[in-house]
DNA sequence: CCTATGATGATCT
DNA sequence: GATCATCATAGGT
């Protein structure tokens, strides 16, 4: 039916199959799997909702566009593992890499639905009014999955599930994924429609257009 | 619901 | 020095 990976004792050459494609066809079939992060206070569960596309150094609005730095350095290494980013002087976000190797191109984690250890990810988001907007956006993602620089680099698709994992889950139907430009992003890649998300569910960010900053006086 | 704006600092030109 | 793959808050509709 679908091209998904199954699910295996041994998942991890399935896995990393998974991550070895085209941005484009990794970024959708993310959505509905289950991302698992292994705290030391234990795990949280968290169902991918939302998602962005960045096409490496061809795309515009990737941060691999004007090629490689020491910041985005794990972008062109071995698919499946975590590009985390610090940006706006107090976020942290979440990626991760897509293949071929080289290519530079990765998937944006922008919200998502917690499944379990809601107990955990609470005490970190204490400005989220309702369980639902605990990992509504990418920041808010990153923040109650306690996920920083620390974490840049690791490998998601082989064990040990530390510091988190992928597994599978139940993707949407067709029908229930929808696509769009992606938000916050400028520029000559801002139309394309790398943006794909559960059409309907509650945890999706609200959709904001580029906008750029006034100088201050 | 919506729009506007300040916070805050690493990164890159 | 300008930008930034954002969020929380304040205030209007």
């Amino acid at each position: 039916m679908n091209d998904a990976p199954q699910d295996t004792p041994d998942r991890t050459p399935l896995m990393r199959d998974f991550f070895d494609r085209d941005v484009l066809d990794v970024a959708p079939d993310l959505l509905g799997r289950t991302l698992v992060r292994r705290t030391a206070e234990g795990p949280i569960e968290l169902r991918l909702t939302e998602v962005e596309a960045y096409a490496g150094e061809i795309d515009p609005g990737s941060h691999a566009f004007r090629g490689k730095t020491a910041r985005n350095g794990v972008m062109y290494g071995p698919p499946g593992h975590a590009y985390v980013y610090f940006t706006y002087g107090m976020w942290h976000c979440l990626n991760l890499v897509c293949g071929p190797e080289g290519r530079a191109s990765g998937v944006l984690l922008r919200a998502g639905e917690i499944l379990a250890g809601a107990e955990l990810a609470r005490p970190r988001r204490l400005t989220a009014r309702n369980d639902r907007e605990l990992a509504r956006g990418p920041a808010r993602l990153a923040t109650a999955l306690s996920i920083d620089r620390v974490l840049d680099g690791s490998d998601v698709v082989a064990g040990p599930p530390e510091p988190m994992s992928v597994l599978y889950g139940t993707p949407p139907s067709r029908e229930q994924v929808r696509s769009g430009p992606r938000t916050g992003v400028g520029g000559d890649g801002a139309h394309q429609p790398w943006r794909f998300w559960i059409d309907g569910d509650p945890t999706v960010s609200p959709y904001r257009a580029h906008a750029p900053r006034r100088r201050r006086t």
